[in-house]
DNA sequence: CTGAAAGCGCTTACAG
DNA sequence: CTGAAAGCGCTTACAG
């Protein structure tokens, strides 16, 4: 059993480097292809010892079967895009991170796509290059060309944090209107009058669904927002938006569109607006991002649930492709509240 | 031309739906297959007006190159394996999203591997399987078994935060050790006499090498640490181990191994060991991550510079790829001091 | 400029 | 149980 091989020195170097291959094994282990190729099918049918031969030739070797080339069969490719936005907050992470373990758990490998939506949409055509099982896409812009796209090639979207309404698509989202009205009843219960609200970008769904929320539930005791700055979904934003906040009205009480713009919102009331939190003004996000639970914080906020979304995007791609012509579902994620010392 | 085909009716479904093909738009655009290919081709010699028509045809029909069928020809795969370990600490998440940015954005596509190391062994194998350009490895403990099922099967392995010695390897890593003697070199100036040491997993040789930082620098002012405890590079883990500490003696300074446990020491020294930082006790960090900077927590720190580190990535994969026999390349990247107001 | 053919590495009926 | 052959979707010499 040789185990180097000469260098193959042409005029020209292939562009890939040679990859051992089935025939390779063969040869050496003195059987045909198809035994190599059944030696590493479960099921098929191949004598014993002449099995653990190939097995250990292949070993040495350190071959293994190209998943690319038996995808061509009609194998799944295993292979899950996933587009992710700017990655620009601490949620994100933490649901990437999340993603990652869980896709990695049940055997899908995950192909990542991040940056600011112009950039996207050319990497998602990119990747669309290769028969992905699925695609996994996280909040953002991106639509209907994708959709279109996407079911052209077959390959089945799933959307997190945002409803879809289209027959074929899977989606994964939080009640977020619910989860805002729960955290200004907690803030009227406290006694709280003047409110103020740090927004994200206004063109993501979950944004104007976390406003709604907010809104309708100050409707419903006759109030209506004192002030209102649009960010951007981070720390340093909150900030800033808080400096404007502060700047235009006399709040008791500001809600964040999410806990990275609340943290930051807090901070800036705190250092530079010299007032305490919660004694002169109450701060809520929304997330519940492991920097709330800092004692630096104690942030009173809205959970997200992390697992239970990424629980069901696996469950939704699971049923997904196992019955690849099943009416879409759209799954509804309950927020809780979590009170902490910020209101 | 027939946008919609007839639906697949057979008795046994096709694993995976039919995707459109070359020939299908050969036959809709009336032309050869190789006339689609040549499309796709850019170089490639075929009549304009021809191109137009079989480029609108499969825009029409949604189809594009299968990316895994090319590859069988030696085109590059454009797929990198990337293997973070648990994503534990902010300073992880940092990298990824910088990595998926610099990655996508020179047309390479990142699967991602997470997890303990027990598992991540499993998930290495798997991605194996498929052709991929390079596998890069952040930090943690995969080694010698990984390094040679990578050069039996011709993929290029490019290691971050950690340096091997081995010819054909390629990896990028920061002066941990110059980096903490910066931070401790400060605390002597400043005064500080009285060093505890807030650690990281000992196997990890990041490790190893800051600890070392800290003990030689200290030893030149012929000092000792007072005190030592061996922690997770997580928020909670520097609280605990910061209680630890306190416990054990009574310090004018602490050095973490990273900024997360430093958040976490600072939060716990402050709170529940009523300290007040830097007065009674100064607190650095290893990173310089975003919370670093907080004004909660104006944390003194070694930057481990992010950019630099993944723009070094990147041109080591560029020039593997474009050189595949060229030999291994350790870059050392240059820590840097950032002073805030925890020193 | 163009089509028919070979071949990439694999799996899977097919015929022993 | 096993090997030779066909075919997955593509690209690229080859021969017009």
């Amino acid at each position: 059993m040789t185990r180097d091989r000469p260098p193959q020195d042409r005029a020209t170097l292939p562009r890939r480097p040679h990859r051992v291959t089935a025939a390779d094994v063969a040869k050496a282990a003195g059987v045909s292809r198809s035994a190599v190729s059944r030696a590493f099918t479960p099921g098929a049918y191949l004598d014993d010892d002449k099995r653990q031969r190939v097995l250990e030739t292949a070993m040495d070797l350190g071959y293994r079967p190209n998943a690319l080339a038996a995808s061509l069969q009609g194998a799944a490719t295993d292979l899950v895009g996933v587009v992710i936005g700017e990655l620009g907050n601490p949620y994100d992470s933490e649901w990437v991170a999340a993603l990652v373990l869980a896709l990695n758990a049940s055997g899908k490998w995950p192909i990542f796509l991040g940056g600011p939506a112009s950039g996207l949409e050319a990497s998602v055509t990119s990747i669309l290059r290769y028969p992905l099982d699925a695609l996994i896409v996280r909040g953002g812009s991106l639509g209907e060309t994708l959709i279109d796209n996407c079911s052209k090639l077959n390959i089945p979207v799933i959307f997190s944090g945002r409803v879809i309404s289209h027959p074929a698509i899977d989606c994964v989202a939080c009640r977020n209107q619910d989860g805002m009205a729960m955290a200004v009843q907690l803030l009227l219960e406290g006694g709280r009058r003047t409110f103020g609200y740090i927004g994200g970008p206004s063109a993501l769904s979950s944004e104007t669904e976390r406003l709604q929320g907010v809104q309708e539930k100050l409707a419903e005791a006759d109030l209506k927002l004192a002030a209102q700055v649009t960010s951007d979904y981070s720390f340093s934003g909150g900030r800033g938006a808080m400096q404007q906040l502060l700047a235009q009205a006399d709040l008791d009480a500001v809600v964040c569109a999410n806990d990275a713009m609340a943290l930051g919102a807090m901070s800036f009331a705190r250092s530079d607006g010299h007032l305490s939190v919660p004694e002169d003004l109450a701060v809520v996000g929304f997330d519940d991002i492991a920097m709330a639970s800092w004692p630096e914080f104690g942030l009173t906020t809205v959970r997200n649930p992390l697992d239970k979304t990424v629980a069901e995007i696996l469950r939704l791609l699971e049923d997904r492709l196992a019955t690849p012509h099943r009416p879409g579902e759209v799954v509804m994620i309950e927020p809780e509240l979590i009170k902490r010392q910020s209101h």
